[in-house]
DNA sequence: CAAAATAGTAAGGGAAACTTATCAAATGCC
DNA sequence: GGCATTTGATAAGTTTCCCTTACTATTTTG
């Protein structure tokens, strides 16, 4: 039983990782001039992998509120990079998919995140690293669910 | 050659973990009406763990800037957690420590942060999640070194 | 002792997310 | 068919967390 919270408990580890992380990604998108945030980034890929899809939908694949994804997207058709297109099927939604530009863009983030994960993982095995990223997913997916359960209901059964 | 980045790559994951667990934490903290954000606890951790430490210091251990701290202290002062004491071997330093009150709200935070590490860490073994930890700080201690790089001197050796 | 470095902070900014309210369009129900 | 509800997107505003820059009060150093 310890007295204090171990700096190093998994709380402060992946707070202090991802802080850094994003820190690192920042600077080499800098030094790079392409100008995008992390976050961007990952609706970009997102977009990228789900073809042609409604934004609500899209959101739901990144694992954040719509109105989230939807200022992401004012950026990143600002930059020319996705477009909103027409749903026909429904003239409420939008259809966002990603241009020429943005999946050039999409290569060199791909690049930049290479070489941030092989400078992270340095010093680990392959196999280590692949546990490590089992098991991160492993507690992503049940931080998920813990999301889930206090959106429908909280501890109101 | 992943033509696109995977939505389960290293750095995508990382992200998605830190704000669910963010979330979760600031949910239970909330409803326990605790009223403290998760940086701030991490700062009042910290210093319980240090002693009475000067702000600077402080903040070198928990990896952030100066004024970082120094806002997170205005609020945990504020609530009566911590005071800034003077240093009586330099009168521009001030030593924190950590009230009763402080003290008292860490082992709360502490049974929060045991609770969520548990249900976050369910389905994996012990000595998977040890070496999963163990990962995760080496991870942490490259991309802390990546820092200190480009804090001094950048891109020019 | 003057110049340079250091401890803390005021001021301001930016990224990433959220909630709530609103509007338009679609769907369900009778 | 018409009205009520739900749904897709977004405007508006807030929160958290962290940063940089500039400044003041000290201390250290040349």
């Amino acid at each position: 039983m310890p007295a204090v919270l171990d700096s190093d408990s998994f709380g402060f580890l992946i707070t202090d990782a991802t802080r850094l992380y994003r820190a690192e990604f920042d600077r080499r998108i800098a030094a790079a001039g392409l100008g995008i945030s992390p976050a961007d980034a990952r609706t970009l890929s997102h977009a990228t992998r789900c073809g042609p899809i409604r934004q609500n939908l899209l959101a739901g694949r990144i694992g954040v509120e719509a109105m989230t994804v939807s200022e992401s997207l004012d950026r990143l058709e600002g930059q020319g990079l996705v477009e909103r297109g027409i749903d026909p099927s429904d003239r409420r939604a939008k259809l966002v998919h990603v241009t020429d530009a943005g999946a050039a863009m999409l290569g060199r983030i791909h690049e930049i995140a290479q070489s941030l994960w092989a400078d992270a993982s340095a010093g680990v095995t392959g196999s280590d690293w692949e546990r490590f990223l089992q098991t991160l997913k492993s507690a992503r997916d049940n931080l998920a669910s813990l999301r889930e359960q206090s959106r429908s209901g909280g501890v109101v059964a």
